[in-house]
DNA sequence: GGCGATATTATCGTGCGCGATTAATCAGAA
DNA sequence: TTCTGATTAATCGCGCACGATAATATCGCC
């Protein structure tokens, strides 16, 4: 216990933490789409719920949430912004009007196609450092699920 | 090419995303922290920031940005917030009048042995799921090096 | 010394992320 | 029917992330 290193222990530093491992990585995957979703009007967190949109399309916003992990007050002003670029329309639902359905319209389809740049770029830089991502994938998942389940303990 | 999914290819199904697997596991990894982080009146990256000022304190708010990935832009109002709170000084360098010193008070530098909760609870998650977090935060830093590279080379 | 170029930090506007609250609708019991 | 509670979405306020711009200080060159 005489280490010199037990006032500032491994633990606390910044290298070793997972959180900042993950946050910096995370900002930093970002800036790399950034560029590439800027020429499409697109954020990053748009992109991530129309990819969600491309594989679901006629979803409610709670059950769009509940794919993204995110709450209304995040989504509803984020789909109302794609729904005032056309990429969506936002619908009360005639037979339970408490619920919104989302729809892409065909602009919002279409755009699939055009962010197929951002998609070739992660490629690019995965295989430029030998990274299969599938196994990295699935391992970050993993993670959040852990993660989640520890903030609902907690949280309670 | 016949597949029913040469509509929605498989690189742009959500669950495949490297970008969605990182988004979302952040954001479940902030959540963990939070609980334990509003305890000591925190946010997750003035956190973050502690976490940078414990290892090493002193430093200028262009060196600070510099170890986190952030801009003066972000740095600012969080520095403010946290001298606010008392738990670091902002001094011009009478040496430099542009550069502004950052220095944990002692009230600060008290705050690292009260974080402790939050490390357990990343450990206990850990082990839980029988994860080593070396080799992932090295991963993880490896692959943000990566993305900042690409993402400099497009934004340039 | 004076002046343009560089460096460092601060400011502003927009869009997330989220805790807390509110509003509207629905379902079921009295 | 009417009342109560649950469900779903929207709203509000605060803090972060960042592009763009501004303000101040320093340095190099003449």
């Amino acid at each position: 216990m005489t280490d010199p290193r037990s006032q500032t222990p491994d633990l606390a530093t910044l290298d070793d933490q997972l959180c900042f491992a993950i946050y910096s990585a995370n900002t930093a995957i970002n800036r790399m789409y950034r560029p590439y979703l800027s020429k499409l009007g697109l954020t990053y967190p748009q992109y991530i719920a129309l990819l969600a949109l491309w594989e679901t399309d006629d979803v409610t916003v709670g059950a769009l949430g509940k794919r993204l992990y995110l709450d209304t007050n995040t989504l509803t002003p984020l789909l109302k912004r794609l729904e005032g670029m056309g990429h969506l329309t936002r619908t009360r639902d005639p037979s339970d009007e408490r619920v919104v359905r989302i729809r892409l319209t065909d602009q919002g389809r279409a755009l699939q196609a055009q962010a197929t740049d951002a998609l070739a770029c992660v490629h690019a830089m995965a295989s430029e450092a030998d990274m299969d991502l599938k196994p990295w994938i699935e391992a970050l998942n993993h993670l959040r699920e852990q993660a989640l389940k520890k903030a609902q303990c907690a949280g309670g």
